[in-house]
DNA sequence: GCCAACGTTGGC
DNA sequence: GCCAACGTTGGC
């Protein structure tokens, strides 16, 4: 069992749309980074732990918790002329873009990114080091104990 | 809107 | 393969 940190923009899909689709899951579209990719090629596994950050918006933090919901397929919007994460040089035969099912678990209240930051127990956190762009990152054990079991506390 | 940091592209 | 130019991310 892994544990993950996996950004969305509450725009396009908050935890409170997560919460109300579907079997609460969500299909991840958009990762167009082969970092963040290949971690959901190689190394997700369903039933994984995932903290549900919103980024880029009023304040950005943790707002829920989640789980790997499936095993990664090819991301239907890179097909789709229409869609912002259109590739065209991605083709059915020779997919680039994979995305993975995530189901949401529980919303938490907002921690809020400095106060992560503020916690020598995540100063290791791959999300908090300088200059991380990756919309997904790994969590260690003792950071998603930390997070869920402390900070989560007080929904 | 600014800008630091990083990833990708493409000419050579 | 190098690397400059460009585009994107994302906090502030």
């Amino acid at each position: 069992m892994r544990y993950w940190l996996m950004k969305s923009e509450p725009d396009e899909a908050s935890i409170d749309h997560a919460l109300a689709a579907p079997d609460r899951t969500l299909p991840w579209t958009g990762v167009r980074n082969y970092q963040a990719r290949n971690f959901m090629r190689d190394d997700m596994r369903i039933g994984d732990g995932v903290l549900f950050y919103h980024s880029s918006c009023a304040e950005p933090g943790i707002a829920g918790i989640a789980e790997v919901a499936s095993g990664c397929y090819p991301d239907p919007t890179q097909f789709d002329p229409a869609s912002p994460y259109h590739d065209p040089k991605s083709t059915r035969e020779q997919p680039r873009w994979l995305l993975v099912d995530v189901r949401a678990l529980q919303k938490t209240r907002l921690i809020p990114l400095p106060e992560l930051r503020s916690h020598p127990a995540l100063a290791g956190m791959q999300m908090l080091r300088r200059g991380n762009r990756l919309s997904i990152t790994t969590v260690s054990a003792d950071e998603w104990e930390f997070i869920v079991g402390r900070l989560a506390q007080g929904a």
